[in-house]
Parts: C-alpha cells; structure tokens; sequence
DNA sequence: CACTTGCGTGGATACGTTTTCAAGCATCTC
DNA sequence: GAGATGCTTGAAAACGTATCCACGCAAGTG
C-alpha cells in the first residue's frame, strides 16, 4: 500500500547524492563513514532497489528466461528445478516458457523474452538452427540443455551425416551442411554412452532384435541407437512419437504389433517410456517376460512400476543447474559445452531372451 | 546485435510525435490515416515496445509470478503447465519459483518479485497466512492454488475448530483465532467431497481402520479425512510427512509397521502416493489383497502400477488456468474462490478387506 | 610552493515508455 | 458570426536507476 522508498528518498534522508548511494549500493567505492551510513539509513527505510529503474537504465533484464516443451515430462520438471535452484542461490528471476514441443510457440515465447529484454535463455529447443537463429542474432546468450536444435532441412550429404554421427559425443552442434552452423553452448547427457550401455546390456542378455521409441529432439539418441546396433540395421525397429502421451502410446502400440518379433525395447524419454509400459500391457506382453524394456531418464515412478523399470539415469537437476551457472557466468568470455555422464540403473524390466 | 528500434524511431520515421504512436499501439483514439501509416511504418522497421520502459512508466510489470513446493511433483507441474497455457494466450511472461515447501524460501522468493515489481502472484502456499501478509499488504493481488495457507499458531479454540471444519467446502480462508483474516481469491478442489468418497468408497469395500498419509499443505485434506471418518477417531491413523520424498517414505512405512492393523490407506498427494507403495512393497504388503490405497492426485503414472493406482483426480491443469485467469482479470474488482470438483477414479488398487 | 595525481562526491543525463495537458482545427449550435 | 463542442495531436513530464563527468580536496612529487 505505502509506496516503497526510492533511492532519492534514501539519499536525502542520508544527507548525500543519489550517485553516492547507488554505489554504495552496488558495491561501487564510498569512504567508510558514508557507505556506513548510507546502509544504516536504507535499512531503516527498508530501501529494497527496484529491478524496473535498474533494468531500464541498463536496457536488459536481469535473471533468466527458461523454455521448456512440458514440465508435465518429470524429467523437464528436474532440470527447471535445478535451473530454479541455481537462480535461487543467486537471487535472479527465472521467466518460463512451456512450449509444447511446437517450434511456433517457441518462437512466440523468444519473442515475449525479446519483448522483456530477457537476454539470458536456457532452452530445451523444439525448433531447429533456423528458427534459433534470430534469438542469437538478437544477441541473446542462449545455453541448450538436455537437446539441441536440430539442424535445418537441407539436402543431407552423407558424408558430414557421418561425421556428425561420429561426433555424437561432443556436445557441439552438428554443422548442417549449409548455413553457418550457430556456436551455442550446451548441457547434454553423454546420449552415446548412455544408449550404447543399453544396447549391449540387452545384446549381453541375448537380444538381437532391439527397437528403440523415440520422441521430438531424441535424434541424438536415436543415431547413437543406430550406431551401437550397428549392421544389419533394421529401420522398421526405430519409430518415433510426436510428443504428445497419446502419440507416443499410438507409436510403441503400433511398433508392438508391426513387429511381434522384437524382444527388447529402448524409450528414448520417460514419456515414451511410460506409452511403452501401456502398450506392451494392453497387448498383453508381459515385460520383462516377452519384452525387456529399458527407458531414458530415471524418474521417481520408475520403481513404482512392476516390474520396478531399469533405466539409464541422466542428472537432470545437475543438466539445469550447470546450465543455469553457463548462462550467468557468461559474463562476456564465450563458455564451453558441457557433457554429463549417463548411468545405467538396473532394476527388473530387462530379462533374457526367451 | 543491431539495437533494436524505439517508440521515438518510429515517431520520426512516421513524421508524428511519439505520443501518437504510443497511442496507436495501445488502442487509444487516432485518426484512420494517422493510424495506418504508423502501423505501417512499426511494421516495416519491426518495432517491438519495450516492456521495460512501459513497466517502469506503470511502475509494475506485466505478466504474473508462480510460486510451488516443487515442479518434480506431478500435480504441481500439471498446475504450472495450466498457468503458463493461460499466460501464453494472453502474452505474459510468468516469473517461476520453487519453494522447496520452505515458508522461508517462499518469502525470499517473494521478496525477489516485490523487487521485480510483480504484483500479481499465483501460489500453492507453504508459509502460514501471518508469513503471507506482507506480499498482501504490499499491494500484491494474489491467488492461492491448491490449499490455503494455514492460519497462524495461535492458541486453538476448539470451538473455531469444529467451525472451520463445517466450513471447509468453500474456498474461505479458515479465519484464525486472532489475527484478521487475509482475504485473498483461491482456486482449490473440493477437498471434502474428494476425500469423503473415497472415505465412503472403502467403508463399502468394508474397510475400518483407514489411515491418512498427508504432506505440507493438506490440513484440509486431513480435516476432511476426519470428518469423513467419524467417532470413533483414530489420530494414530493420521500421520504426516514433511515434503521431501523421503520423509513421506519414512511416515508411510512407520505407520504400516506401527499399525498392522489397518487395512485401507488415502494419501493426500502422489508423493504420498508414491511412498505408500514403496513402503508397502519393501514391508511385503500386497497391494491391494494386504492393503488398499487411493491417492490424491491423478498422474500418468497411476495407471503404470501394477495394479492401477485408484485415485481422487483433481483438474490440477484447469486448476492452474482459472487460477491465472483470475489473477489476470482481477481488475479492479475482487474475484470470487473457484471450488472445482474431484473425481473418484476406480482402477486396481482397492479390493475388499480380507 | 606549484603542480600533478588520486579519490570521494553529487549534479546531470539517458534509458523507452505512458499519460497529462493544452493547443489546433473543424464542426455544430444559437 | 460568435461561441461551444469534439476530436486529433505533439510537447513534456514523469517512472527509478546507473553512469558519465566535473569538481573539490588531500596527499604525493618536483
């Protein structure tokens, strides 16, 4: 109600200029009787600075903006709280954005930050290099965490395709074969690792046909997939769902009774994981009897499953909170991209071949 | 990187004053060919106001601030995804924070958005209301979202007591003993008749000693458990975690030990929910032939244990809707509480008493 | 002592917008 | 025709802060 005190007010009731006080304030150099003073009085007026003058004066917002496709995904709602914890800790204001996996209405929330002068961005993209290519221009500093972008649709030469699948553990983005390729630091789970522990845990119970369901941005996933099968490649096993729960069931359903033949399973999200469970249960599979099953990401419900799901584990509080210490830190000096090791927790949905 | 163009850019490039084109861009009242040429020429240069310089001009920011306990639980991540759909469609940025279920926490987060000028807050409460009075009284419009806070620790009047409980359906706050009430707009579910029909749901599978697992912020739940249960009431039924998952763990398999006896138990959220299987499955109590459980809260996950979770939903998305709804509309004038409805959803994990 | 150096200080300015206010002009009314 | 009325318009004043710059004073240097 009472309109709270502005610096003005601080710096007549302390007998100084407005200058003095916003140094003294921002750690700027005062001599000691007058920085002392000027606490004591803006702790009696509770002088609290307003982030509004401040931000104006400096033409950017403070604290972060973060843009999600859906926190309903747990492990989404892991790294924004580790993003959440890290912004905390520094006292900074964290701007979220749910996308919905659409590149549209990421767009759209760039262009709110843009409009809010949020110039920090943790993002877990959903459109490709092209679309992320104005925020960039704009001079946002952008951090990718869990994904990249993927890289826009050009011709596919072969070669780099290659390349990049070799390349798949550095967290640098894949250069597309045309335009400039956009050089933003990330925080990504070790997906080669990860998935190739997988594959040969599953090749060690004797697996040999193994699918692998994936959703939007598990491209990397879905290439270190191919790459630790390895040849034949049987590309009938590797769908992909469109990111919705239903898609994702619609996805595993039709993988499951396209080809009763495979005996093993890799989701390449929990919610592909979780469409998995569903399906295999309403065709009457019996995990890990008739399928074994293993799902990317390790959430708290992955032990409520019967049998308890064994998954690869990916950090993702630590992925938010890196990616959130990159983005501050970025104070000028370009940051490196970040790779976090995957782990592989046994529980009870992989079984032998039958 | 080129820095973008201002009100005043646009103002010259139109040959009009800046007030005009402020004008025109907010709807106020110009002259059609006035109006279509400084359209025309935002257009062309890609002009995009500033939220800065209008936020510290109205001395408040736009947008609405988010305060929960923690996006790793499924229904307030739900939440949260129904208040960013309804501040996406209006083009508002949300400011997110996580409590940690901390009341001291919560404070310094709201002390993070008072900074920030944000003056519309949505909050799924952990300090009590005496911690909550300051943002009130600095002029914040707030709307709680899933629970109340809880009224101040006063010395308990049984009589005010017994009230509040009749009164728990509608979405008042519980007047505390003493201090006045903070009268602030919330968006629950209808929490009695939720757990009453589960109460009843049990008693008819001829259940009689039920237990209560609840967590922060479940006061009515637990009232209403109460409630429903009658004379003669047990409280060694009614235990409580503090928030984290492993002290709901800890309250689930204290009370199955402590009380082998009981035979039906509700959990007041999917955190409770959670631990309740696991402690049941580390005990080797058979869900639902040893015991039968209904949680709180209906997640994707529900349907993933074997059996099926029965549980109370509640529309935690709509939840979130209505409650930015309100916090956006509330121009001016005072809104109404929203009560939305639960749903008793019957799947596998309740049977007879044996 | 004259001159420089350095530090503490406060006045003034700019950041980009909205809003108030008065002026200009055309139309309407008596 | 004089006055009143209504609409469009632009200059100017905020909003609260950070920072540039110039000023004064003390200490250091020749």
């Amino acid at each position: 109600m009472a309109k709270r005190a502005t610096i003005k007010d601080v710096a007549e009731a302390a007998g100084v200029g407005v200058a003095t006080v916003s140094r003294v304030l921002s750690g700027g150099s005062a001599s000691p009787q007058t920085r002392e003073r000027v606490l004591a009085v803006a702790a009696q007026l509770d002088y609290r600075p307003s982030a509004l003058g401040r931000n104006l004066r400096q033409r950017r917002t403070g604290g972060m903006g973060l843009l999600v496709p859906d926190l309903t995904d747990t492990f989404h709602a892991q790294l924004a709280e580790g993003v959440l914890a890290c912004a905390r800790s520094a006292g900074e204001p964290v701007v979220i954005g749910s996308t919905g996996g659409d590149p549209e209405q990421e767009s759209e929330l760039i262009g709110m930050l843009l409009e809010q002068s949020v110039d920090r961005l943790i993002a877990v993209p959903s459109g490709d290099e092209e679309s992320w290519a104005p925020a960039i221009r704009a001079g946002m500093t952008v951090v990718f965490a869990d994904r990249l972008p993927a890289a826009p649709p050009v011709e596919e030469d072969p070669a780099v395709s290659a390349l990049n699948d070799l390349l798949l553990l550095d967290g640098a983005a894949p250069p597309p074969a045309r335009a400039k390729p956009l050089d933003v630091p990330s925080v990504v789970a070790d997906d080669r690792g990860g998935i190739r522990t997988a594959v040969r845990y599953l090749r060690g119970l004797g697996h040999r046909r193994i699918a692998f369901i994936g959703g939007p941005g598990h491209d990397r996933r879905a290439a270190a997939f191919r790459e630790a099968v390895g040849e034949p490649l049987d590309e009938e096993l590797i769908v992909f769902g469109t990111g919705s729960r239903d898609s994702a069931y619609a996805a595993a359903s039709g993988l499951f009774q396209s080809r009763p033949d495979l005996t093993a399973v890799v989701a390449g999200g929990n919610v592909l994981g979780e469409a998995a469970v569903l399906a295999a249960r309403e065709l009457d599979l019996r995990v890990p009897r008739d399928v074994s099953l293993i799902m990317y990401d390790d959430v708290p419900w992955a032990e409520l499953c019967s049998p308890p799901l064994t998954v690869v584990a990916q950090p993702g509080r630590d992925m938010g909170y890196r990616a959130a210490e990159l983005v501050l830190r970025s104070g000028g000096r370009r940051q490196r991209s970040v790779v976090l090791p995957t782990e592989l927790i046994v529980r009870g949905s992989c079984g032998p071949r039958r």
